[in-house]
This record gives structure tokens, sequence and C-alpha cells, in this order.
DNA sequence: GCCGTTTTCGGCCCGACTGTTTTCAGTCG
């Protein structure tokens, strides 16, 4: 049974806790966890790599990694790993979930109460015995029975789409302050992560004190977790953690830049600035010569590195682009002409077909295409060839009777690939259509190799202009089914076949880090909302920011297209686009 | 355990806050 990649970077980091509990070397409990990130983020397929013995210039993993990543691929086990784990159960690892507790503490819990799991740790927190143990007391544990009650009730991990709006509400209030000089939001949020932990701003004041305590009281706080004089944390109602930096107008630069992170990336940031001897924190620089900051780009400037926009800021090859002067110039929202993939009452969307086009030319678009579901997809009332031939005929008449050089629709369809990879629609009926884009919506839980099979004979369609979801994942919902994505991602180069930025902030499909790789192969990208309602055409925007965290350009996104060059790109055989 | 304009050893980010302490350890970001 083959590992896969996700398997191979949890034992990683499973090695990685079990030596920090241990007392292990930090650096060494660092190049585990550094390991396990690399694994999770290389950019093609590791595990075939480790199997063959071929990780060697992979940087972060090292020969005693390597080796161990080689027998892990290539026998489905890792005998260091197995040694390490063998007194601890499963259960064991959900106790670093739990706030406030880490390594020390856990160790300390298991070594002398022989707490192993979250519903021990409940018991001898319930019974008191925590409270007695030396580092331990009264405090620590009640603090950990309110950690567990959290958990027991989820929501530790938020959409893109939530916490953005509760992010601008809280921006809204913080600039209402008349002790606020300059606010942003930090952390994953400004990265554009598809799922953010919690929310970070960053305020710059000359009284650092009066916005902590005014951060503590919001009406948005339910709790408050720390305030001291220049940081403050609070829980919203929903679970969700907000923190707050206040710092001077002249830290301001250095506290955006360090708590927008990623960590990965400020690592090495900051280990360029010792290059210059200089070092780098959330206030400033510290050293000789010291540069003029004013704002964030002069801290990249100093460092002889052009502005990286804080999407790419994940160490994912940002800093080297910058270095030397090759980051690309990425899409952005305002560049969008049009875009593909909504719903109407037809199939199971919320708005009819005229309402949709309207909302579409509100928000200043050419183009829509309308794709509802096939007929295999009863469930979301797909159309069948008598329905859909009649749909055709209804954007017909809808850009007889309102489209212009500045607007018009496009007829599709959001085409079913069944489970052994052909399509729900004849090619005959394909081919009355503008375009068509192909997903799997049932027999899901096929192995990855058929998955991946499956998808690719559908791309070979001539008539199928894009994949839709590519893994059908819904954040902190569902997961992805299983597909090998380079294999699918030069089958779409091959076919010339685009993949389909699915913006709805429930997928963000296909994932962020896979573009990079598919723009490099020549496969284009169309940002699509996947609307099931007029307001959720406005998730191009979202789609916006994932696409420039996959480091797509203009050139990459299908529909930056104007109106009349997309009309004729349709017209083109798949071959020649 | 990883890495190298400090190149095979000696560094590897560090400050704020909390709770248990009485000068600090642990956690977090």
């Amino acid at each position: 049974m083959p590992v896969t990649r996700e398997q191979m970077a949890a034992v990683l980091e499973e090695i990685a806790l079990l030596l920090e509990i241990q007392g292990e070397n930090p650096f060494k409990v660092r190049a585990y966890r550094q390991g396990a990130e690399v694994v999770e983020s290389y950019d093609g397929d590791i595990v075939a790599l480790a199997v063959e013995n071929k990780l060697d210039g992979i940087k972060g993993l090292g020969e005693a990694l390597r080796d161990k990543l080689h027998e892990l691929a290539s026998t489905g086990e890792l005998g260091f790993h197995k040694k390490l784990r063998e007194s601890y159960p499963d259960s064991f690892f959900t106790l670093f979930q739990l706030d406030g507790l880490g390594p020390k503490k856990i160790a300390a819990l298991h070594k002398t109460l022989g707490v192993d799991s979250i519903p021990s740790l409940k018991a001898a927190c319930e019974a008191g015995s925590v409270a007695g143990l030396s580092g331990f007391g009264a405090k620590t544990q009640t603090k950990i029975l309110e950690a567990i009650g959290r958990i027991e009730q989820a929501a530790t991990a938020f959409r893109l789409d939530v916490a953005t709006l509760a992010a601008e509400e809280i921006l809204e209030e913080l600039r209402k302050h008349p002790d606020v000089l300059r606010v942003s939001s930090a952390g994953s949020l400004r990265r554009s992560k598809e799922v953010v932990g919690d929310l970070d701003f960053i305020v710059a004041t000359n009284d650092p004190a009066a916005l902590t305590k005014f951060f503590g009281a919001l009406p948005q706080a339910k709790e408050i977790i720390v305030q001291g004089d220049t940081k403050c944390s609070i829980r919203l109602e929903d679970g969700l953690q907000c923190d707050l930096r206040a710092v001077t107008n002249a830290q301001f630069p250095f506290a955006l830049q360090y708590f927008t992170g990623s960590k990965e990336h400020n690592v090495a940031i900051r280990s360029r600035a010792l290059k210059h001897g200089w070092s780098l924190n959330e206030y400033g620089f510290t050293g000789n010569d010291l540069p003029t900051v004013n704002e964030e780009g002069d801290i990249y400037k100093a460092l002889g590195l052009d502005f990286i926009p804080p999407a790419l800021r994940e160490n994912r090859g940002e800093i080297e682009a910058a270095d030397e002067g090759k980051l690309p110039r990425l899409v952005e929202w305002e560049n969008l002409r049009g875009t593909f993939h909504c719903h109407t009452t037809d199939s199971d969307g919320k708005n009819t077909l005229n309402a949709m086009a309207e909302a579409a030319q509100e928000l200043g678009l050419q183009y829509l295409g309308i794709s509802d579901h096939s007929k295999s997809s009863p469930q979301a009332n797909g159309l069948n060839e008598v329905r859909l031939a009649k749909q055709i005929d209804a954007v017909a008449a809808w850009n007889k009777e309102f489209g212009s050089a500045q607007f018009r629709l496009f007829a599709g369809s959001e085409v079913d690939i069944l489970k052994d990879g052909s399509l729900d629609f004849s090619d005959e009926m394909l081919s009355s259509l503008d375009w068509a884009v192909a997903s799997v919506h049932n027999a899901t839980s096929l192995d990855e190799d058929e998955m991946t099979k499956r998808i690719i004979r559908a791309m070979e369609n001539p008539y199928v202009t894009m994949l839709g979801h590519m893994t059908g994942r819904l954040l902190l919902r569902r997961d992805a089914y299983r597909v090998n994505h380079e294999k699918l991602i030069d089958a779409a180069a091959e076919t010339r076949t685009v993949i389909e930025l699915n913006c709805n902030p429930k997928r963000f499909d296909m994932d962020w880090r896979w573009w990079h790789r598919a723009r490099d192969k020549g496969v284009l990208c169309s940002i699509n909302p996947d609307a099931h309602s007029t307001g959720q055409l406005q998730y191009i925007r979202f789609g916006a920011d994932v696409a420039r965290k996959g480091w797509l350009r203009r050139e990459d996104v299908l529909n930056t297209k104007p109106l009349a060059e997309m009309a004729e790109w349709l017209k083109l055989p798949k071959a020649k686009r």
C-alpha cells in the first residue's frame, strides 16, 4: 500500500512532536517539522521521488530525512517512527490541539498522571489532580478544561469569506478610534489563505495601552483571552480568535511585515537581514547603518528585494524571485472581464437566468457563462437533453434581446463526469453549447488511479472546455477525493483543457499550491464562482486573491480576455487554443 | 537534523504575556 504525500508529512510531524516531548534538541525538532512542510508543499511527485530514493537537492531534506522518507515510501513504514511512538496511543496526539498546552506540559501530564487522551486529561482536571502538579495550578487546570470545552464544540478554523467579513467589521471599528494612525489586518487573512485560524490586526498609535483596552471592549468580543499594554486577544461569538498588536508609527511597517508571516517566509527574511549585518524583529532593524523604513515595502527594498505581495509570502520561492527581479506581475480582480460556471433556477440556483445576467453586468463583467447541472445530478435538479436545449434557446433569446458588444451570455453546462469518465451528454449535445465545464459529483470514493483516469478521459473530450472543482473538497467539511494532481495537470496541458479555480469559498479548488506548476505547463486557469445566486458572483474577488497566491498572472487566467476575444477563443478547436 | 559569501562546525528568531513562581518556564505567534 503506497503512502501519500500527506501521510509522509504527518509522520515527520509526529516525529517532531515526539522528539519535543522527549526534550530533544529544539533545532532537531524544527528540522523534522520543516521537513514535513517541505514534503507537504513540494511542487512535484515527491512520493515517487522518495520511492526511487531521488530526493537529493531538495532544500530542507538532508541525508537523514531523505533516508527516512525513502524507507517510509518504499516499505510503507518507518522503523524510527514506529519505535518512537510505541508507548503512545493515537489519542495522545489530540492533546496538542488544546490551547495553552505545549510539549512540556503534555510530557509532564503523561509522565505523572498517565494522561494519554483528551478524555483522560478531562477526568484528571475534574478530579483536581492537575492543579497539584509542580508547574501547574488551579488557573491552569481551569484553562485546560475551557480549552477542552472549545475543542468539543469544534470551530478552530474559519473559511476565508467568514474571516474576511469579521475582519472588515473590526477594521472599521479600529479606524474610528481617534488615536489610531494606521491600521491593517495581517496574518493568514492578509496572505489570502483559504482557511484561517485567527485574525491579526496591527495599529499604529501613540497610545498603545488605550487601543488594547478599546479592543478588549469591542462589542464583538465575547471573551478576552489576553490583554497587556501592547497586545490583546479576544474571542468572537463564533469562536474566532482576534489578536491586536499596538505599536508606534515607526514600528508599524515592521509589525505588519512580521505578523503577516508566514513564519517560514519570515525566518528566511530575517536570515537575509543578518547577512546585511542587521537583526530584524517586529519593531525594526537593529545594527549599524540602518535603512529608512516608512512603509512595509522599504523593508524588502533594504534587503535588496522587490516588494513581495502578501499572498506570495509562503517561502515557496518568492524570496529568490524577488532577489532576481523575477516576481510575477500578479492578476488582479479588476483584470477579470467575465466569468464562467454559475447556476440558475433551471437546476439548483436561487436566481433566474435574467437575474444572473443582470448581476454580472452590475459587477462590470462583459460575459457570463451559464452552466446548470446535468441529468445525473438529480439532487441538484440537473437538466436532461430537452431542458438543456430549452435553456440554450433561452440564452440565445436573451442575447438577442439584451446582448451587445458590451455584454453577452455563453450557453454551457456543468456536465457530470460519470464513473467511467464518460460524460452525461453526447458529443452532439455538447457541441451545441458555447462551452462546458466537466465535474465529478458522484462515485467520489474511487482510488487515486481510477479517479485520475476517469477525469483524464473527460478532459480528452473535445467539447469539455474546462475541468470543474478538481478534488471536490469542501473546506473544513469534506476531504478532497483522491486524484493525482501532477497527472491531471499534465493531461490538461496535453488536451488544452482549462482548469477551473472554483472560487466558491467552500472550495477554492484546484488548491493554490498547484497553480504555479500548472501555469508553467501552459495550463490556463478560469476563475469561476460556481455561483448559486446573484450575490455569489462576487466570489470572483476571492478567486483573484487565491489565484495571486498561486502565482498566476493576467495572461494565465482565461477570463481576463475581453468579450470579443473570448467569443473567438471559444470557437477555436481545443488543439488550437 | 540542516546548512554554508561564517563551507564540515557552530549556529539555528525572539518578544509578550500568563501563571506559578520570588526570578522563571512554558506557550504563542
